[in-house]
DNA sequence: GTGGTCTAGACCACA
DNA sequence: GTGGTCTAGACCACG
């Protein structure tokens, strides 16, 4: 979980994307338990508080359910919600900037371009980071 | 000019971002005048301030230069600078969309449908508009 | 802290160029946090957006980074880069004045007199301020 | 004569300190007219009253005389006058470069050497222009 | 508590 | 008319 304080997105949110992400990719799966404040507070070294904001958001978004004294709980519909959230925001993201590309008069050839240039270098990114 | 004070983006952003575009897509040229602070206030209904802010993030871009009791003017190299910052943030949130996709196991297909869906929906919306 | 509100020179950029000489000094070290702009605004009696201002400037020139809800944090080439712009001002300074003695046809003799006697003012100014 | 509108000095001082830099250093003498205000306005390309503003500037430190419809004429303590006001702008920029050194904690022998690198610099400059 | 944004309204300097 | 600065006071997001 690579947490950026840098950032402009903030931390509480950028803890709720990641496990969002992992619940829609099937590492927790409907059920199972997600990462404890605890846990996920240490392993980030970020405030209990903001740990514990993004999973109220998670928790409101209908992905996970507390259970007293256990933890947090992936959802039955967890799972699929969880793939429907982050499609929508992929989505968003090609939008804005389709969007943005066509206030700024950029031609739709470039914009096809530059749409194959990111995803080769987030390709490689991706295997950097391996 | 669409200004969304509910958004979290904000509004002298916006407004920058706007004017930048404005400038890629040649609707201001170099050596020509942007809208006067207190026009575009006024267009908007926007505080002058926050549109002085925005103005400010322009000059310091270097796409735009300040003259007291002149105006603001577009520099020779503003029309390039902000067709790069353009095409910039086109990519910037390409790559934010498919780094979220990778990262929630969206597979590749359905990726790119999303792609073409974004774009077939934003055309639209532009065909609306006008 | 001086702040000359009568001074041509803006009050934000008064703040600016103090803590950036502070940080240059060594008073606030890389890692370490400057004064809240809440406390800073209270010992001058500036309004806190003007110090936000300052801030603002400190941050664009990357002498230090604002972390919300925490503060904000000397960088850690935030000492050398404060040093270095430390230096470029003091050097504008002299040539500015070397500039306007040579353009008014003033001697070099008493460009280096004058020179001396600034010099010796300044050191006076210092040990009557103590 | 060089007027640079990017600068952050206002052009109308841009124009004075020109022209009292010329006086002290004896390009117009005690009796001599100064160029007319159409002439410098044409010759620099700035508006007339900025240029008025200028000259009012010069009137009111007493370095020259309106006299209607013949021009403005340096007036017999106006070469003393102007060579006194042209050395306390020298001594104040180097005050004020001492000063920042000294709160920056820039050490004397730095100070100095930064003395002397901006007196080489500037008489290059001089060399190139000519 | 921290920083960030916005409005309202004022005043100044410049051309 | 133009841009630039400042204050006052408010509200928000973050940790």
């Amino acid at each position: 979980m690579n947490i950026d304080s840098t950032s402009a997105v903030p931390i509480f949110r950028q803890i709720a994307d990641d496990i969002r992400q992992a619940i829609a990719a099937g590492v927790y799966k409907p059920g199972e338990m997600i990462p404890s404040i605890r846990a996920t507070s240490l392993k980030t070294t970020v405030n209990p508080n903001t740990v514990q904001r993004a999973y109220e958001l998670l928790e409101r978004e209908g992905l996970v359910r507390a259970r007293k004294g256990l933890g947090m709980f992936v959802t039955t519909r967890g799972a699929r919600a969880a793939q429907t959230r982050s499609e929508e925001a992929v989505s968003a993201a090609f939008a804005q900037g389709i969007r943005a590309a066509l206030a700024a008069g950029i031609p739709s050839t470039k914009v096809m371009t530059a749409f194959r240039k990111a995803w080769r270098n987030v390709r490689k990114e991706e295997r950097l980071k391996t």
